[in-house]
DNA sequence: ACATCCACCTGCTCGC
DNA sequence: TGCGAGCAGGTGGATG
């Protein structure tokens, strides 16, 4: 479950399922389960039996369970990962990747993954200064972290040579926007994709800040963005923040502001939608 | 260092 | 009905 709000809301679930828990067993399954563990799958559940899960933070996309030896059990859901707390004798979904057992002999922490870009990590190195896992150390706080800074986005996004869309879909730039909330964030700023990020002004990254915690902050309150099954909670419920997005794969709709149509452009292989009228074209802009 | 492209997957929908 | 093409919320490694 993609972006910052839906990671958000199985973070929330994680605190509710899985903090204070002891792991008793661990299964995982597939070769791309886990990643960056060369140590394999026999060490991986062996250095997590017995260990009590601390706490569920995130950061933008990324998740992580800290355990009471110091390690860090990290999580990123790619495209479509979710993590389920089911009774044991529920059965296996498709796509079952890893299973986690605990000492009450309570719910199972299971993680379903079907496109497989999703996956778990082992990390023991310790944490950055500004309390991530190491390994997330090329990761970018996000805009609701204290370590975010708006004066240092500033400057990053201003040294940029690219197109506004593309630097806020950078995760070392800033973390936890994909490509829903980007579209929402600049319609809410009312700034245009390929605008030039070297000539953006201060006032217009300030909107843009404002646009996308706005924007994420709704989305977290409704349970995050749902158009399928693929995106639950940690509990399977739906969030419905896709009846508020006001461009995303609203192609066609009147725009809420002004009445003109959204429109739907490809951009790296990819969609955008935006309000033509709203968010003008640049004269020069950049892809 | 920075910008861009592409690979990595499965499954659904659409048009022929 | 079958089949291929296109599309989907992400990341990171390779290549300029």
């Amino acid at each position: 479950m993609p972006e910052l709000p839906e990671v958000e809301t199985v973070r929330i679930g994680l605190e509710r399922w899985a903090v204070g828990r002891t792991i008793a067993a661990v299964e995982t399954y597939g070769d791309r389960t886990l990643r960056r563990f060369l140590a394999g799958p026999g060490e991986f559940a062996a250095r997590l039996v017995g260990r009590r899960i601390e706490a569920a933070r995130r950061r933008g996309k990324f998740l992580w369970l800290p355990l009471d030896d110091g390690a860090h059990l990290l999580a990123h859901l790619g495209m479509s990962g979710q993590f389920r707390a089911v009774s044991p004798d529920e059965p296996d979904a498709s796509h079952l990747r890893a299973r986690f057992r605990f000492t009450d002999g309570g719910t199972e922490l299971r993680f379903i993954d079907q496109r497989t870009f999703g996956g778990l990590s082992l990390d023991d190195s310790g944490e950055t200064a500004d309390g991530a896992p190491q390994s997330l150390a090329h990761v970018a706080p996000d805009p609701f972290e204290s370590a975010f800074s708006d004066a240092r986005f500033v400057a990053a996004i201003r040294r940029r040579r690219t197109g506004l869309k593309r630097a806020i879909l950078d995760q070392t730039l800033i973390s936890g926007i994909g490509n829903i909330y980007a579209d929402e964030a600049l319609w809410r700023a009312k700034l245009h994709y390929a605008r030039a990020t070297e000539g953006l002004r201060r006032p217009e990254i300030d909107r843009l800040l404002a646009a996308a915690r706005a924007v994420m902050a709704d989305a977290i309150a409704a349970g995050g963005t749902s158009f399928d099954a693929l995106y639950v909670a940690v509990n399977g419920e739906s969030g419905w923040f896709d009846r508020s997005l006001e461009v995303y794969g609203r192609e066609g709709e009147p725009c809420s502001r002004c009445g003109t149509a959204i429109v739907r452009q490809q951009f790296t292989n990819r969609s955008s939608y935006l309000c033509p009228r709203c968010q003008p074209r640049p004269r020069r802009g950049r892809w």
